[in-house]
DNA sequence: TCTTGTATTTGTAACAATTACAAAGATACA
DNA sequence: TGTATCTTTGTAATTGTTACAAATACAAGA
């Protein structure tokens, strides 16, 4: 939990118990969860645990930066905590969303249109994952 | 009109009228319109004309592959009758989607994953258009 | 043309995710 | 300790989508 604190702060995110918790669930589980894994998750051992304030610290992660929200998913928002450039794969038949690491740096440069101010790039891969693939 | 009715007669679609009126609305409008922005556009000149119709149509028109629904903006779907290899950027500010063409094909190849099973790809960029640059 | 079975459309209600908002609680600092 | 500010909470409202059953349109055979 310290190091969540310490993290918050690196993106100068005021740290409170709440936040630090969402923090660090996004920290230690990969899994681009949606607002309510997250809430579903903590709120065992927060009881008094909104779900708006889970909504709050989302907006506020990805304001400053320290969290991706990705539109990966028509359903849900979901968070990713790892910013760097890399895509993503959601299996249609499951719903989860993997990483997909390794593409060339070249394609999440932003292309050189005049018009527009681009500022962010998000490559997404949609079928079926091995867990799936049989059905 | 006529167009449309053959449009949709090369995906195997059985044309109706109202199946007519939305591809026709998508041929001549390509701004990847929301559910709503289709049916408003529609229902002056058929007012009977339900949304739920609106709905089920597009579920058919993606489903026959005549279509592509677009992940790029989570608020709603977005339907594009472009199928073609190509990338699209929304404005953060007005919402608007706009195509980017021009991309490099291995943009748009599926990475070799042994373990997934990729049918389709999507790129997205994000940030502000020429209009809205100002604000 | 009438009948009958099937496909399509419609409207309403249910559902789910998100947002708005005001009250309660925590925090920091004079 | 008091006060101003920030954060959290819970509820209600809003919005997009889905479920579903009744009504309508369509197509083919008698």
């Amino acid at each position: 939990m310290y190091e969540s604190h310490q993290y918050l702060r690196q993106f100068s995110i005021k740290p409170s118990v709440q936040r630090s918790a969402v923090m660090n669930f996004l920290l230690k589980n990969r899994i681009h969860p949606t607002i309510d894994e997250i809430y579903l998750a903590l709120s065992p051992s927060m009881p008094t645990l909104s779900k708006t304030t889970v909504y709050n610290t989302l907006d506020l992660f990805v304001e400053r930066g320290a969290v991706r929200a990705l539109a990966i998913d028509e359903r849900n928002a979901r968070y990713d905590v790892d910013v760097s450039a890399h895509a993503h794969f959601m299996c249609r038949s499951c719903g989860t969303v993997h990483d997909i690491f390794g593409l060339k740096t070249q394609m999440f440069q932003i292309p050189e249109t005049t018009k527009l101010n681009i500022d962010a790039v998000e490559i997404s891969y949609f079928g079926k994952c091995e867990k799936c693939s049989g059905n």
